[in-house]
DNA sequence: TCTGGGGTCCTAGGACCC
DNA sequence: TCTGGGGTCCTAGGACCC
């Protein structure tokens, strides 16, 4: 089998934004932030500037770096001018973030070229009608292919033959597969395992001891590159949400009150220009000794409606009022989850669910009315009787 | 490293149902 | 009356990613 997913991934994508638009800021140690670092330049991360570094420690290593405020609407379009590059070298498009995404171009054929060919005139048009840098790793899985983009940064391309993968895979530290972070990489090197080699000459066995089912066959799969996930385009987004740090003084009830309205109003904004609808409200709360935690609250029916998010969120809040004065406050965030279709027809049919006749009946009736791939997962309601069949129109997904 | 804002996926216990 | 096994949903928390 031949390597052919792609994964292309912007260079430094915000701060490269603003190099392009100002010349002055480029080949200079800079970022972009606002009080942390969201992204710097190459000249600064030399210099050991990181991602979420506060500005003030940033500047602490790197003196003289400048620092400015971030221009989301300028990396959106940058984004989708990207994306639409992306768009036009293959229909398999699978958006991971603002400024990366797999590209599976095995369905291309011969006459378009390798997919050498293929990732290097993507990276040039990119490159030219865009004016940023783009690095691409090329590989038989996703998950090397993310691997391979990263190694070759900045503004590389490289390609992983699939008889050189482990060669390539197995020097390399833990932290490189994906869903190794700072804990599970200190746990494995309490067992003396630093290196993907050796995560792969550890059996599933013990990694699962280690980890746990799920993250242990995880990591061990990954290690000998089993990575099956095909390359999904038209995926939507699971949830969505907004939160707000509070900085360090402490705020009044009617004070939180007033942010959970605005909390309220941007997400149930963002969700209705979507033309989604959500059934679970989670609120996410952030003390001053940065201990976290949340508490959510899932609704009869998915709606769109602000006042209704407001209601169940607020009820949330209220809940936890005299705590939240006495530990103060120091983060609240807002999430809408278990999403679908604005036009998804909510549906409760009538039915005795000991008679699985009935509910045949019940379903065939709906398939005559709306087609057969209209139904989605129906849910019984227990103590009412019946049945919630949420009807897709449109199960195709359009993007987020 | 005294800490932003947007997400994803997994796990585990309890409620509830057959 | 007691018990087993299988399944889904809800809630809460944790880890991770960009």
């Amino acid at each position: 089998m031949q390597a052919t997913i792609l994964h292309a991934d912007l260079d430094s994508f915000y701060a490269s934004v603003e190099q392009r638009d100002r010349p002055e800021l480029r080949g200079r140690a800079m970022a972009v932030g606002g009080g942390v670092i969201l992204a710097a330049s190459y000249e600064a991360r030399s210099r050991g500037v990181r991602t979420a570094m506060p500005i003030r420690a940033a500047r602490e290593r790197c003196p003289g770096l400048i620092t400015v405020d971030p221009r989301m609407e300028a990396y959106s379009e940058a984004s989708r001018r990207v994306f639409e590059i992306f768009g036009d070298t293959t229909p398999l498009v699978e958006p991971i973030s603002i400024d990366e995404a797999f590209l599976d171009v095995g369905g291309l054929g011969r006459l378009v070229g390798s997919p050498e060919l293929i990732a290097s005139r993507l990276r040039e048009r990119v490159a030219v009608d865009v004016g940023l840098a783009i690095s691409v790793g090329v590989a038989r899985t996703k998950f090397l292919a993310k691997v391979a983009s990263r190694v070759c940064k900045p503004d590389g391309l490289l390609v992983v033959e699939p008889d050189g993968e482990l060669e390539f895979l197995h020097p390399l530290p833990v932290e490189r597969l994906w869903g190794v972070g700072p804990v599970t990489a200190d746990k494995l090197a309490e067992k003396g395992i630093t290196t993907v080699g050796e995560v792969a000459a550890s059996g599933e066995g013990p990694l699962v001891a280690i980890l746990g089912r799920g993250s242990g066959r995880h990591i061990h799969a990954l290690a000998h590159n089993r990575d099956p996930r095909p390359v999904v385009s038209g995926k939507r987004r699971a949830s969505i949400g907004s939160q707000r740090a509070l900085g360090r003084r402490s705020r009044t009830f009617p004070d939180l009150e007033a942010i959970l309205l605005e909390l309220v109003d941007r997400v149930s904004r963002r969700l209705r220009n979507g033309h989604r609808v959500g059934r679970t409200v989670t609120l996410r709360f952030r003390f001053g000794d940065f201990t976290r935690d949340t508490r959510s609250r899932t609704l009869g029916e998915a709606t769109g409606s602000t006042a209704a998010f407001l209601d169940a969120s607020h009820g949330l809040l209220v809940a936890r009022r005299d705590e939240i004065a006495r530990r103060r406050l120091t983060l609240l965030g807002l999430t809408i989850a278990n999403l679908s279709p604005a036009d998804a027809v909510q549906q409760s049919l009538p039915f005795d669910h000991r008679s699985s006749a009935e509910l045949d009946r019940a379903l065939d009736a709906v398939r005559d009315r709306y087609g057969s791939s209209s139904i989605g997962r129906a849910t019984l309601l227990g103590r009412e009787g019946g049945l919630r069949v949420p009807l897709l129109p449109d199960p195709v997904g359009r993007g987020t």
